[in-house]
RNA sequence: AGCCUGGUGGUGUAAUGGUAGCACAGAGGUUUUUGGUACCUUUAGUUGGGGUUCGAGUCCCUGCCGGGCUGCCA
């Protein structure tokens, strides 16, 4: 089978119904998406999805995405997530070219459509308060009743929208709504308002508009004008469809199609706007782009490569049913990425002092490292070693169960890239605690292998004393300790399930020197630890911030559960 | 309650009337100068009940369960 019929059949149900489109001449064979996120806060996992899907499609098909800010509301939007929007999408790997629009580009064209829609009947001034609208509307199992504005004459509500336009009357006091069907089974098709009062500056067109259109009077028009052929949104604007159909039926304008999928969930997290805002606005995290989020800005912080991210939105699929992604396919994905790409480096996290007795004093030498072994062309690089190095404190047990590989009294390990060493003295405090280990090491093992040829089981990563870059590092775990953070017992949210411990502190780390000419951001792996970034707090101080991307999966941590 | 929508291993997603496959997770193993990686093996699934058909995850009926909808948010 070649390779163009077997991707020809796993399509997704999106995917084949574009190609379906394309096939029977469509839109002329057209293929045109967008991706239109509100500018009322910062993008995260769930919008990567949409990002990847919606460009994913364009670039699939030959065709073209848009990037377009649904900015319809000013109350809630600010420039500020216009850029930081801009910046997260071409982070992630995607180019709009010169198609960046706003639906507020469209503000006449716009209005001019209800006007037209109040010529042909189709649309009326309503003067209904919010809470009588509301007992109108009627509900999921009664009819509405029709508003007693509705039957306004034409020029009647010409002149009050007109009015409303110029400002005459003040937020709330009147509304613009489509004429469709009181008693319809879907509540959007229920007079639906299309415009209504906000005196407020909008970021893009000022004090231009007293009015402004509702989501559902702009996005599918905005669509329409762009020439989007697949309108793609997540499941909660299915019945909004309907009265998507209506407008451009109504309007008479180019009809795209509007498709519908499921978003993204993960366990351990949570992804919704509101939620995220209340973790940052109360202090449980440090920002929007504290690496514990599940933002784009705090998930690049973290250390998540872009490769990594569309890997995963590729990996979870697209379908229609309710879903929950675990987390343990983000972190493969990221492990599967970093393995690729990540630079070695060598540090201990908890450095506990080793001497090597019968290494000369005061000698220093340099051993050859690999830079990446999935990576011939990545090469090596050069680390001291001498007499006085530190290796982690849990690489060294006094009373090791069996099948522990690594230091114990009397046991040979071989330090990575370096020499066979065995302890043969442990020395602690007061309190019983070990402080230092005494060590010889075999002189004929440099680089980690002997001329007998003998084995060790055990492979430890160590750093020289006098040469190592100390660092403060911080380790993450899940934000929250329950799978589905939204089921409380007993009546509390969210925050109760917390994880206290998602984030660890250590001061007191050591690196190899090189680490300090890593780029911020860029994730390297520490070997046998995990693979962590320079954090840009302290940045151009003389301190160093490490961010723990993620940690190495261990099974010997798993066997030991 | 009404309308809409969905239900395939633990999780996610394929199979469009013809061998239920893939990935992650789990288990076991091989290799290994990272207890990493890679590779191999393996456990595990069509929501219940009827029907149509030579043949049903797929079509029909019905039950059950999940999600969405009563903003002048998007």
């Amino acid at each position: 089978m070649s390779d163009s019929e077997q991707t020809e059949k796993n399509l997704d149900f999106i995917r084949t119904r574009v190609q379906t489109d394309q096939r029977s001449g469509k839109n002329e064979g057209r293929v045109h998406t967008r991706f239109p996120p509100e500018p009322n806060g910062y993008l995260h996992l769930g919008h990567a999805k949409s990002i990847c899907l919606n460009f994913g499609i364009a670039q699939e098909f030959g065709g073209l995405c848009n990037l377009r800010l649904d900015d319809t509301n000013p109350v809630a939007e600010k420039t500020e997530y216009a850029e930081a929007i801009q910046s997260d999408v071409r982070w992630l790997g995607f180019d709009w070219e010169e198609r960046f629009f706003h639906a507020s580009d469209y503000f006449d064209q716009l209005h001019a459509w209800a006007v037209q829609l109040i010529k042909n009947g189709k649309a009326f001034v309503c003067d209904l308060t919010f809470e009588e609208m509301r007992t109108y509307r009627g509900n999921l199992v009664e009819a509405g009743t029709n508003s007693p504005y509705r039957d306004r004459s034409i020029e009647e509500n010409l002149e009050l929208f007109e009015k409303m336009k110029l400002g005459e009357f003040p937020d709330g006091s009147k509304t613009l709504r489509a004429r469709i069907d009181m008693s319809s089974p879907n509540l959007n098709m229920r007079d639906p308002v299309i415009y209504r009062i906000i005196h407020q500056q909008h970021p893009k067109t000022g004090d231009k508009w007293k009015i402004y259109p509702s989501y559902d009077f702009a996005h599918g028009q905005s669509d329409s004008l762009e020439g989007i052929t697949h309108s793609i949104c997540t499941l909660e604007f299915e019945h909004h469809r309907p009265l998507y159909d209506w407008l451009c039926e109504n309007l008479g304008i180019y009809h795209p199609q509007q498709i519908e999928f499921a978003r993204l969930n993960l366990n351990y997290t949570v992804m919704s706007k509101r939620k995220m805002l209340r973790l940052v606005e109360e202090g449980h995290v440090n920002g929007w782009d504290d690496p514990r989020m599940p933002t784009l800005q705090g998930m690049r912080r973290r250390g998540y490569t872009p490769q990594s991210i569309r890997d995963f939105c590729e990996k979870v699929g697209v379908a229609k049913r309710d879903n929950v992604i675990e987390v343990e396919l983000l972190e493969h994905c990221l492990r599967h990425d970093l393995n690729l790409c990540a630079p070695r480096k060598l540090g201990v996290l908890e450095p506990l002092k080793v001497t090597i007795s019968n290494y000369p004093d005061g000698q220093v030498e340099q051993v050859d490292a690999v830079n990446n072994p999935e990576d011939p062309d990545a090469g090596t690089r050069t680390v001291n070693f001498s007499k006085h190095i530190y290796v982690d404190r849990n690489d060294f047990m006094e009373d090791p169960p069996k099948k522990y590989f690594r230091m114990s009294p009397g046991r040979e390990v071989r330090l990575k890239y370096a020499y066979y060493i065995t302890c043969t003295e442990v020395i602690k405090d007061e309190g019983g605690k070990v402080i230092e280990l005494i060590c010889e090491y075999d002189p004929q093992s440099r680089g980690g292998d002997t001329p007998d040829g003998r084995k060790v089981k055990g492979t430890i990563q160590w750093v020289d004393a006098s040469s190592a870059q100390s660092c403060e590092v911080r380790l993450y775990d899940r934000l929250f300790k329950t799978p589905d953070p939204d089921k409380v017992e007993g009546g509390g949210d969210f925050t109760d399930n917390l994880n206290p411990d998602s984030l660890q502190t250590i001061k007191t780390a050591l690196v190899e020197k090189s680490v300090i000419e890593m780029q911020t951001g860029k994730p390297f792996q520490l070997e046998r630890v995990g693979y962590f970034c320079i954090d840009p707090d302290e940045a151009g101080s003389a301190k160093l911030v490490l961010n723990r991307t993620v940690a190495m999966r261990d099974s010997w941590a798993k066997a030991n559960k």
